[in-house]
RNA sequence: UCCCCUGUAGCUCAGCUGGUAGAGCAAGCGACUGUUAAUCGCUGGGUCGUAGGUUCAAGUCCUACCGGGGGAGCCA
């Protein structure tokens, strides 16, 4: 099928063709001719049509040619009089394949509000941001595939389904298949040995634990899978379902794992730079004024390493009055990752060496007692996009962690078998995806960088 | 979950100190035009989120609930 971001880059006046797809808009001369822009989601520019009223039918079908119905027409290439296209299509042939009453079409041939268009889901990828964000979705998916390709890792599925309880912090949703009517009125306590797994399972906050068996099995790898978090979240940053990039990377220190964070998202930019000029130059337009720039600043820039201790130092000495006091061993707050990033370096930065009491079980921990191999990378306006850490390979520190974190290594078994058969320094990270996106377009909203977002309290189409 | 803002025609909003609703855009029709966010004219379209309350009278004040947005926390 020919779409229209071929015509539009390669087709030539007299060469003659046939193309479907959907009206934006349609523009009428009495003096017996119309223009019709049509769209087809290949590219963000639209295919001037010019129907004169010696086409077959051409009386009854184009008034059933209005904003969002569907068309096939064939025609010739020509040269475009007009200012705005190279080229334009003279139709020889004009059939609506589907109508779309005006009176009713929710999408009109104006600007519409996001929260007006997350209403209407079903419809927004017409729109032209919309299908802008999702060709930009697309590009980036292809990139993070390909940059790992490119480096020898393997793609791992990893599970969506599991039954350790704990694979890190976060509400988990249940998976039963147990009648939740009925135990609501038994007033007994659940018998998980009769649900469906035979004991309690949830949908996966990460695929990372079992990353690493094949990490340290096979040698780097990654996942790129759906991520569900039930907490009763509502920001522009976060979703209780979105997906997630986690590489696994065997006989790596936390240095090395940096290292990877910072090529992986410069690859990724620069791929959907390339590759997505023109929806690009709308965001840039349309969306966020500074996010060309922005991203290539990121690409001309080193991300800058800090540990956390230095972060407090910085932050202490700012002249700031901060909301929350900046104390050793409190985790970092919005507003002084954002002052970090966005004032002080004005560049994405790596803080790493956190506090060990503010982190999960399964990252090393430092000789010094106090900190663990973990690092954030911090960009401008979305703040953390990546969060890891170089993994404990040590059993008994392991243990010793798990059992300070209240966990049970029991429950573990198979994790901590990884240390007890061959363990190996490893280390990984966590990108999210439409984090990524909002990065990449300037979205304010993370709910605009999923076609279907599901938040609390919103699980629509 | 907490704090703040908000909910009026298909969409975006106005409606000041309470007296039963208006604009722009969209849509329909007409005019005009190789047009391109086209332009001009006319027309239709609203039990003002829901439920109570105060009042002679509520879109306008009060309460609760529901929805939307922003910020915070949690994190990716």
């Amino acid at each position: 099928m020919l779409r229209i971001k071929s015509i539009l880059e390669n087709k030539q006046p007299g060469e003659s063709l046939e193309i479907c797809g959907w009206v934006r808009t349609r523009r009428d001369s009495k003096h017996g001719f119309s223009f019709i822009e049509l769209n087809d989601g290949s590219c963000m520019k639209n295919l001037q049509i010019v129907v004169d009223n010696d086409v077959p039918g051409y009386e009854e079908s184009i008034k059933l040619v209005t904003t969002g119905a569907s068309v096939k027409i064939t025609g010739t290439v020509k040269e475009s009089p007009g200012k705005g296209q190279r080229i334009e299509l003279q139709a020889t042939h004009l059939e609506v394949l589907g109508i779309s009453d005006p009176e009713s079409f929710p999408l009109q041939k104006k600007k519409h509000s996001f929260e007006y268009l997350r209403e209407i889901a079903h419809l927004r990828p017409r729109s032209n941001t919309f299908g802008a964000i999702a060709r930009v979705r697309n590009a980036a998916s292809a990139a993070i595939h390909n940059f790992f390709q490119e480096n020898g890792f393997l793609n791992i599925q990893t599970p969506i389904i599991t039954t350790s309880d704990c694979e890190g912090a976060g509400e988990m949703f249940h998976v039963t298949t147990l009648d939740l009517a009925r135990l609501a009125q038994a007033k007994t306590e659940i018998d998980y040995s009769q649900d469906f797994f035979g004991k309690p399972a949830s949908l996966t906050v990460s695929g990372q634990l079992e990353a690493e068996i094949f990490a340290t099995s096979l040698g780097p790898c990654y996942t790129f899978g759906p991520t569900f978090r039930a907490e009763n979240s509502n920001t522009t940053r976060h979703l209780a379902e979105f997906w997630m990039v986690e590489p696994e990377v065997p006989f790596a220190d936390l240095d090395d794992n940096m290292r990877l964070a910072e090529d992986f998202i410069k690859y990724v930019i620069s791929h959907v730079l390339k590759s997505c000029q023109e929806d690009m130059e709308f965001f840039n337009l349309r969306i966020d004024k500074t996010v060309l720039e922005t991203l290539h600043h990121i690409l001309d820039h080193e991300f800058k390493r800090v540990s956390y201790t230095d972060a407090i130092e910085i932050l202490t000495s700012a002249k700031k009055k901060w909301e929350y006091p900046v104390e050793w061993g409190h985790d970092l707050q919005s507003e002084h990752e954002r002052y970090l990033t966005e004032e002080h370096f004005k560049k994405p930065i790596i803080l790493h060496d956190y506090p060990r009491s503010i982190k999960p079980f399964y990252m090393r921990c430092n000789e010094d007692g106090k900190t663990v191999r973990a690092m954030d990378v911090l960009v401008p306006r979305i703040g953390e996009i990546i969060g890891g850490s170089q993994r404990e390979e040590r059993l008994d520190t392991l243990e010793g962690r798990m059992k300070e974190c209240n966990l049970d290594p029991q429950e573990y078994w198979w994790y901590t078998d990884l240390r007890k058969y061959g363990t190996v320094p490893h280390s990984g990270f966590g990108l999210g995806f439409e984090r990524l996106i909002q990065l990449l377009t300037g979205m304010q909203n993370i709910r605009d960088c999923i076609p279907f977002p599901r938040t609390p309290k919103n699980a629509e189409f």
